[in-house]
DNA sequence: GTAGGGTTAG
């Protein structure tokens, strides 16, 4: 290239290759402001237009900052430009969605027709990112479909796809399979970590720290999420000195980082070890300079409610508030965790409006979880339904929790008004419950 | 180094 041609404007190329910065450094909006002055300057300076490339870059950037419903919109913008879409773009498309929750993983199976009509066959990278969207949707006869027609394709496979296969049969609570998967795959630290979230699912912390033994003596090498995984197994299990004591060990390692003393925090409240709990707390920040999140604060909210003590969680949530950390629907949860436990549900309801009105937090499925529970445990068996219905006419995706306490509350609340033999109030509690079973069903 | 796929806690 002479002087003479060395041009004076970047090209789409070099334009490009800082949208890809931009996508790197976490900043989308960057990238966008890239895109719409590529778009802008096209007009005059053809070789500046966006390529393929600066649009999956763009699908990439805002997949990154959680933007995929903007994400998924760059295909439409594609098409009125008259930009080719290829493997790469899908992929990126694909994924996003995936990432996007039950609402984005929906938008990913609309996308398949489009996919075909522009002529792109799913390659590894696709069929991957299509069985995560399975497996966030649930489907798990979609996600095995998927993984054979690769299989039998002839078509190399490799880790990534199995990581995914193995996480999207624990998303669709199928852990024998992703177990079972693990068995014919190569052990990689990322295999391995999936089949230890799927023991820490299926309780059983022994398969877990068999394996991760194996890995601190053989290999492959344990990383951060492995010893989540590991602590998260003993969590679930509620296998809380084990927990401690493993975290004692990271910490003497220098491995133990905020999520780890998160997990084991948790299991210390599940387990009603409040005062473990508080030193836990206490160490992090004083001994090991390790700055308790929004998450560490809800948890210790959380460990201190199931264990009653109500008034150290509202004083730790005064503290977190003083920090400037806002908080979020589980902490509510946590404050509404200790009335819920003696089934004060007027107390829950009063926290809830506090969270909407005060601190302007949305309700989820988590904190409805929560008023269902203290309805159950009051013996409110009608207000367990309602504030169920409540949640299901707000358009809010009932979770496994959902489900399994709206089964033990039906069944309860049957005998409970079979107990009091009130007819009348059985065929009124009944018909609602039936209506309201009907609309689950529907979801489930 | 112009673009695609792996875990994200409570």
């Amino acid at each position: 290239m002479t002087a003479d041609d060395s041009e004076v404007w970047p090209n789409a190329h070099v334009c490009t290759t800082m949208m890809s910065l931009a996508t790197r450094a976490r900043d989308a909006d960057k990238a966008l402001a890239t895109l719409e002055w590529m778009k802008r300057r096209s007009a005059d300076a053809r070789e500046v237009a966006p390529t393929t490339h600066t649009y999956t870059t763009c699908v990439q950037a805002l997949d990154g900052a959680g933007r995929w419903e903007e994400a998924l919109g760059m295909l439409g913008e594609m098409k009125r430009a008259g930009t080719a879409r290829n493997a790469h773009t899908y992929s990126a498309l694909v994924r996003a969605g995936a990432n996007g929750g039950r609402a984005g993983a929906r938008a990913v199976v609309k996308l398949i027709p489009e996919m075909k009509r522009d002529g792109v066959e799913p390659d590894l990278a696709i069929a991957s990112a299509l069985i995560s969207a399975f497996g966030v949707l649930g489907s798990e006869d979609n996600a095995r479909a998927m993984l054979r027609a690769i299989e039998s394709s002839g078509r190399a496979t490799d880790s990534k796809l199995y990581v995914d296969y193995m996480t999207a049969m624990c998303r669709c609570g199928n852990y024998e399979e992703a177990i079972e998967t693990f068995t014919r795959v190569p052990r990689t630290t990322f295999t391995c970590t999936a089949v230890m979230k799927a023991y820490a699912e299926a309780m059983d912390w022994k398969l877990a720290e068999a394996l991760f033994e194996d890995m601190r003596r053989d290999g492959p090498a344990p990383n951060d999420h492995t010893y989540s995984a590991m602590l998260h197994a003993y969590e679930k299990s509620l296998q809380w000195e084990r927990a401690v004591r493993l975290l004692n060990q990271l910490t003497s390692e220098g491995k133990a980082k905020e999520i780890h003393h998160n997990i084991v925090l948790s299991v210390l409240g599940k387990c009603t070890q409040w005062q473990r709990a508080e030193v836990l707390f206490r160490d992090m920040r004083e001994l090991y300079n390790i700055q308790p999140s929004r998450v560490t604060y809800s948890t210790l909210i959380s460990a201190y409610g199931r264990s009653g003590k109500t008034d150290l969680a509202r004083k730790v949530f005064e503290q977190m508030l003083a920090r400037r950390i806002p908080p979020d629907d589980y902490t509510f949860v946590g404050l509404m965790l200790g009335p819920a436990s003696e089934g004060n549900f007027r107390e829950c309801s009063k926290i809830a409006t506090e969270m909407k009105e005060l601190y302007d937090v949305e309700h989820t499925v988590h904190t409805y979880n929560t008023l269902i529970q203290a309805a159950d445990i009051a013996g409110n068996y009608d207000k367990a339904v309602e504030v169920y219905d409540e949640l299901l006419q707000r358009g809010i995706e009932p979770n496994n929790t959902t489900r399994e306490l709206v089964v033990a509350v039906s069944k309860r609340g049957a005998n409970f008004y079979d107990r009091q033999q009130k007819t009348a109030a059985v065929a009124s509690y009944a018909a609602g419950l039936v209506g309201v079973m009907g609309m689950a069903l529907g979801r489930w």
